[in-house]
DNA sequence: ATTCTCTATGTGACAAAGTCACAAACAGTC
DNA sequence: GACTGTTTGTGACTTTGTCACATAGAGAAT
């Protein structure tokens, strides 16, 4: 079933290099190699999720809508790691409280959530595994509070262009950046043109360059 | 050492009346029954946790601190209740990351973490009993960011009201308030007295009391 | 009762962030 | 080059947050 060689799931998810054979064999052969396209609309919330996800390559985004086109993403997962929030449903057995949607095409693993109840029954080191990245998952969440109460908008939008730009430059539009910070996309085009008017960034359709100073 | 009646605990958590009977003499033998008085500060951001807390009776309220004495309240936990954050810890041998705070005289069992992580080892109710509450954590929080992004602050502010007034009355500061909702005392201040001035509301020195409509 | 003191509340002035409406600029395509 | 859909810019206004300081209430001290 599971097309994907160990070494390349071991490289990926490194913890289980110290876990047991039997645990590794189990999730290999358990589970479904599947592709997705980018930009693709997962789940919504209220779903149920039938299957533990494990991430091999690309991107997905978790994130909450609000009325009249506000979003805010909640945090985005990629090769190596897993959603606390898919992990959470089916350990409860309840309805995913987001929506998910790719970002880039995506290579995932997926074991069935009956399995992946037994592997957490039977292994302390899955249980290690799960509940470590429960822990990361609620304090990242955590954080977004802590920035939206007491933190200020332009902090949070330089730390993210910093955060998300690779080698200086961004591709995305302000309303997807708004839609990631939770705030309207007019703020976003305003705080950029400020930040440009200061000669910290250059502006373009579709693209931010960022000066280093 | 548990000096805690079995009747009295499993009508505070009735979860377990349906569980192995091994399971709860494990908690009740194992834990210790602790009294702490009200408004003391329990747990500063990273701290470790020893102990599972199970709530008894009273209350505390877990927050985070920003700058500028602002705060925001990330829930309440009661009779009955366990804390995400505390569980998640212990699970993931991880400091806390918030602090937690008595707000009346609280009654708690404390089960020590080894013995804890035991539990959740070689119990399935103890697995359930766990991941259900983290699931509930998870959304609450979610909930949160969800307000504070989307919502209004008269809006939030009346729903508190609401929620946390007993017979249409609340004694609360407009600073207890403010640092609940994660907002500055001198907005609570406008908008309640925008209340008070529509007839919603009557306001006095530590109190506030709703007008049924 | 009067005064003192501490805490709680009220409010004006201004800054930061969000909303609404609409204009301008850009990139493809026809 | 004209047309079209998307992206960005911006003025005007509302809401929320900050700062400074005034006022009011409650209990203690005299």
């Amino acid at each position: 079933m599971g097309d994907i060689e160990e070494s390349r799931f071991l490289e990926i998810y490194p913890f289980f290099q110290n876990a047991s054979q039997y645990l590794v064999d189990d999730i290999l052969s358990l589970s479904r190699h599947i592709i997705l396209p980018g930009n693709m609309l997962v789940k919504l919330e209220g779903d149920p999720c039938l299957d533990f996800v494990l991430m091999l390559s690309g991107e997905k985004r978790i994130y909450m809508v609000g009325g009249s086109a506000r979003e805010i993403t909640l945090y985005e997962i990629g090769s190596g790691d897993i959603c606390v929030l898919n992990t959470s449903c089916i350990l409860s057995n309840k309805k995913l409280p987001a929506n998910a949607a790719t970002t880039s095409d995506t290579e995932v693993l997926l074991l069935p959530a009956r399995h992946f109840l037994d592997m957490v029954a039977r292994y302390e080191e899955m249980r290690t595994f799960v509940h470590t990245h429960i822990y990361a998952g609620l304090t990242s969440i955590m954080a977004i509070i802590s920035e939206i109460v007491f933190g200020k908008m332009d902090e949070r939008l330089m730390n993210y262009l910093i955060e998300k730009s690779e080698n200086n430059n961004l591709r995305k539009t302000h309303q997807q950046i708004a839609q990631d910070l939770g705030t309207s996309r007019e703020v976003v085009s305003r705080v950029l043109k400020d930040f440009e008017r200061q000669g910290q960034i250059a502006l373009s359709r579709n693209h931010i360059y960022l000066r280093n100073l």
